[in-house]
DNA sequence: TCGGCTATGGGGGATCACCCTGAGCCGACC
DNA sequence: GGTCGGCTCAGGGTGATCCCCCATAGCCGA
């Protein structure tokens, strides 16, 4: 680890150009921002690329097979030393359970000031889980109280690998099998594979029942 | 910068700090921005006090009476000379409908870049209407086409027969063509050759295409 | 009466969806 | 080092989907 006077590295991750701009403006200066992703892919790269020490990572992004903020944390989920917090105009449970399930360390609702991002972003460095006050409670009844298997917790779902999930969006969205392989840059018969198991583990018969899965679950 | 005579007078409401410093920041030269609004009420009193030429306003707001930006143009509808931007991260329709009929000038959404805002804040000072691109021709249904009574009365839909709209809302549904034929008593072969005029109707390619559609319309 | 629309069927073929088996590669874990 | 799981492909097969062509029958308005 670098030392203790040196400004925290960090990378925004936001679909909004404005919103950016106003978070650059407003975080401390203890915090040095050293860039910027406005998309799923976009993020992936600068995040493996640059290895900041926090991301500030919108739930909300276009881009990558539609998994928004979640699907980044997957696909960075390899890079060591970076930790993430997630940041939302939304604080609708389903997003806020599967962003943290995916591997933020908390999550703030863009109503903070830049003075409360900044200290949240200094604690995530540090080690610290944050979470915006009214959510607090809600985090420690999904996670905290009792076995941690609670009924919110998604563990058919988690039972899919990153890249089944990934295929599997966009299956439930009703992409063709080629489009999927297009889009992916994979063999169709690769596609062919992960849905396959994708069924198989949902115990589903076809991609109408998956569609109606992924719906009645909002990952879509 | 007075390099022309004067600047557009602004007012930014929004309940994000961040985002109000961002977009100040990101505005040209061409707008000067004379306050700002963080709720309902305090938004009513600065556009009734200063009078702005054009206010910048989010359409999910906290205070009031819980109206939002729709409540603010509701209570502001009586000062003369104040125009109002509509600006959300939201496409819903419900939410372009209630605050276009609420009085809105135009409505963008927070993917806008400044230079965008900035371009659509003149548009409206000089008395145009904005929308952002992919909202127009929904904007313009809702309210151009027909009465304005049915604003969703479906053309495209009456195109249909009694029997291609029955068949047609199965199949979106993810009903396989023998099941079809099985539930209405026809053929698998007439069941087909419904589906595909429906297809050729409505200019959609698959059945996956027309579940999107019907999921667009509310139709399931 | 004629033409157009709809509902009902069919043949044939191209493509897609789904399933099964098998296989190489790679990283994590013991 | 060996094992295990995930990711990547492949061949082969069956049924479903989709698109052409076609025909018959009823109904309705010009």
């Amino acid at each position: 680890m670098e030392t203790q006077d040196q400004a925290i590295r960090v990378v925004i991750v936001d679909d909004h150009q404005i919103f950016r701009t106003g978070l650059r403006a407003e975080l401390g200066p203890e915090l040095e921002v050293i860039g910027e992703a406005a998309d799923v892919d976009a993020a992936v790269e600068i995040i493996e690329r640059e290895r900041p020490e926090v991301v500030l990572l919108d739930v909300h992004l276009p881009g990558g097979a539609g998994g928004g903020g979640a699907e980044v944390l997957r696909r960075t989920a390899g890079v060591p030393g970076v930790r993430c917090l997630a940041l939302s105009v939304s604080d609708a449970a389903d997003d806020v359970v599967s962003v943290i399930r995916a591997g933020a360390r908390g999550y703030l609702t863009k109503t903070a000031s830049g003075a409360e991002v900044t200290a949240a972003v200094v604690r995530v460095r540090g080690g610290d889980a944050v979470f915006s006050p009214r959510l607090a409670g809600f985090v420690l009844d999904a996670f905290g109280a009792g076995t941690g298997e609670t009924a919110l917790a998604d563990d058919e779902l988690d039972r899919l690998s990153a890249r089944e999930q990934e295929v599997m969006r966009m299956i439930a969205r009703g992409y063709a099998y080629k489009e999927v392989a297009a889009e992916l840059f994979l063999s169709v018969k690769t596609v062919e594979t992960h849905v396959s198991n994708v069924l198989r583990k949902l115990q589903l018969s076809n991609r109408h029942e998956l569609t109606a899965w992924a719906l009645s679950r909002r990952l879509l």
